[in-house]
DNA sequence: CTCGCAACTGTTATGAAATAACATCACAAC
DNA sequence: GTTGTGATGTTATTTCATAACAGTTGCGAG
């Protein structure tokens, strides 16, 4: 759970154009679905993009203001329950930290490999969720949202 | 999330000669593997067991003296901390809360299937966990611990 | 036995994460 | 324009968890 090493984080921060591009799609999208994507929201958003690995929320509330001052908890909070619910943002239940939605966000399910060595954590398919999902229901469960979380070695750490 | 509805919760908890002997099971695991199963962790793990569903951490808290008077939070977490080592207990990550583990309890890896009407919560097999393990390894990822969570509907509440 | 270490517990204080409650504002529908 | 809904601003509080250090206990080595 901690970091341990100095291994390069993620690298998967977005700048400049590919993060206005992501900035827009993610506007447009709203949109498309009756959502206003606002300036609040669209900041937190942009936080969440631009960093290279999950973000806590405090982070995002101290790092909210261009310059340097920060939100109140609430405007972050609301925020991200926002981006969360439109498949732009997930939260890492495990970390009690936030990331941009890196894949198709179509209100998909999310799975992460949390790296406990250099913190990267990626965003990957959940290659037997649905086998999961059909057990449960066997069961006569109804499963709506699921949660999950490797911690582990990344490759590089592994190394 | 939130309780909406009145069903009736789990009927996990355990009382009187199965709980001493749960308690005495664990007690006697501990003891093979060199752990010392002392009061407070006793107490903590007695606290889960008697639980219908996941416990809060200041549940246990305030619930830790037998005479209602509460312990101090330290105390309950680092009870935690070694029950959830020994696989006897599990965090539920999804809903900051704790539950005795009510499989084998031998380093398995845990499940959760958590309703979101009741709040019943019920420790599965993670069916589908060898396929999502197997396509991280084949990325290059190692995965030391896996937390899955769903949030949904049990039977009874689907009625 | 007794010394010394390692593990565990007790205690105080603080830090980190999230939400409650209520006032105010923006904007589209009518 | 007025009205209603959704969003934001603001203050305060609650909930969750750990840091840091002092004191105690159990146990094996000598």
């Amino acid at each position: 759970m901690s970091l341990r090493c100095d291994h390069s984080s993620d690298g998967a921060g977005l700048h400049g154009h590919a993060l206005t591009r992501a900035l827009d799609d993610a506007e447009t999208r709203c949109g498309a679905e009756g959502q206003r994507m606002t300036a609040p929201r669209r900041r937190v958003l942009q936080l969440l993009l631009e960093a290279d690995g999950p973000v806590k929320a405090y982070d995002l509330i101290s790092g909210f203001g261009a310059d340097g001052e920060a939100a109140k908890p609430p405007t972050v909070y609301r925020a991200l329950e926002f981006l969360e619910k439109q498949g732009l943002a997930h939260r890492i239940e495990s970390l009690n930290a936030y990331v941009a939605c890196r894949l198709g966000a179509d209100g998909h399910a999310a799975a992460f490999l949390i790296c406990d060595c250099c913190g990267a954590t990626r965003e990957v398919e959940p290659a037997g969720a649905d086998a999961f999902t059909g057990a449960a229901a066997a069961s006569g469960y109804e499963v709506r949202s699921l949660t999950i979380e490797a911690h582990g070695l990344c490759a590089a750490c592994r190394g």
